[in-house]
DNA sequence: ACCTGAACACCGTTCAAGT
DNA sequence: ACCTGAACACCGTTCAAGT
């Protein structure tokens, strides 16, 4: 409805990145499961026809709505730390930051394979932190991607993630079945920048210890 | 289709269980695409509405299919290493083979935030190889959870990965612009055992200089 | 009490028919 | 050449009407 309001007016040819951007303020206002073609088309006062012009099919806008967020991440990252542990660090809090600031945003990426300038300029850019630990290109490659995984992987448990599912959990361990996890205090399973601070030095700490390795 | 077959017949009550075996066996066939609710009641020869007095909605469902999944790791598991080093590998590489063994293992598993006995079983069972570090507990459960987030992180990349896509990373490297990425074998990014293993190496190695830090 | 058929309110995607 | 309206073949979910 309402598409009159457009009939008419002169416009500017639709650009796959304007769609790309709506299509990520639909997610926030309403989670990925709101996000429909038809509600696209009209939130951008165009018919949902159009949208097949620019894109392939739906999993083409997600894969355009993913580059659109890497693209972000250079732009928060402060790579002034001197050392090479500082930088990658300084590298995976910005791209976590990124994805926790977009509503689902560990889905968009992680639902999406792209090969696209965003995502090969960040990977480019780890690898170039990485290679001054003095590693060997394939396992500087490697520790690139074991970075971003588990990056993601934090930020997928993180917004998945709802209050009542954290009570129902610490309801199930207070049965008694679960002696470990009964021993931990619950106020820090869920504080998850203490979280992503530890695994982060966890995983600075084994990359320097993988420098020392000399194979 | 073919209702007619189960008509008259005595059957079991269906339980919750087994439909969720039949929707991962769907899965395994066609992907998590192609899993739908009335698909799912034809092929257990059941009306659409009965698979609703199973489960609330589909969610639910997805939720029991990842229970079912991770009920399958402790099984696979060869806990018998010396060392807690050794053990806590052993359950990553065992979450990880469950995970690559089913279709898009890792979105089902991703995508939901289940508190239930086997991922609860699963978490005790790494707290208490953990344990064994002498980390404060609080120091255990985060390690647990940045060991389980960079498993779903690395299988989740892995299954979205398919050949053509790899293809076009390369072609996209080799325009000179990402000098990092052109620099390392190819071979080595496809090559997941490896990168697992490095993986697991480093986040093993950071968490014994954790314990070395005194606090 | 249980199960069925049928519907409701949507989807993603495509295409003939218009201008 | 471009855009539209309308359809196609589905979805998840619900419910009155039957037995």
């Amino acid at each position: 409805m309402r598409t009159q309001g457009a009939r008419g007016r002169a416009r500017t040819p639709l650009r796959a990145e304007t769609v790309a951007r709506t299509a990520l303020a639909l997610v926030d206002s309403g989670g990925l499961e709101s996000l429909t073609m038809r509600r696209l088309a009209a939130s951008l006062e165009v018919q949902l026809p159009t949208l097949y012009r620019l894109f392939d099919n739906k999993q083409a806008l997600l894969d355009e709505m993913a580059e659109t967020l890497l693209a972000g991440v250079l732009a928060r990252a402060d790579l002034t730390g001197d050392t090479w542990e500082e930088r990658a660090a300084a590298l995976a809090r910005a791209l976590r930051a990124t994805l926790l600031a977009q509503r689902d945003g560990a889905r968009v990426v992680g639902g999406t394979y792209t090969a696209q300038q965003a995502t090969l300029t960040l990977a480019d850019t780890m690898l170039a932190i990485l290679g001054e630990a003095e590693l060997p290109p394939e396992k500087a490659l490697w520790a690139a991607t074991t970075l971003f995984s588990y990056v993601l992987g934090e930020v997928l448990e993180q917004q998945g993630a709802t209050g009542g599912e954290t009570e129902l959990l610490a309801a199930s361990v207070r049965d008694g079945r679960y002696p470990r996890l009964a021993a931990t205090p619950w106020e820090r399973f869920v504080d998850f920048d203490a979280r992503f601070d530890f695994g982060i030095r966890v995983l600075t700490a084994g990359l320097r210890a993988e420098c020392a390795r000399r194979p």
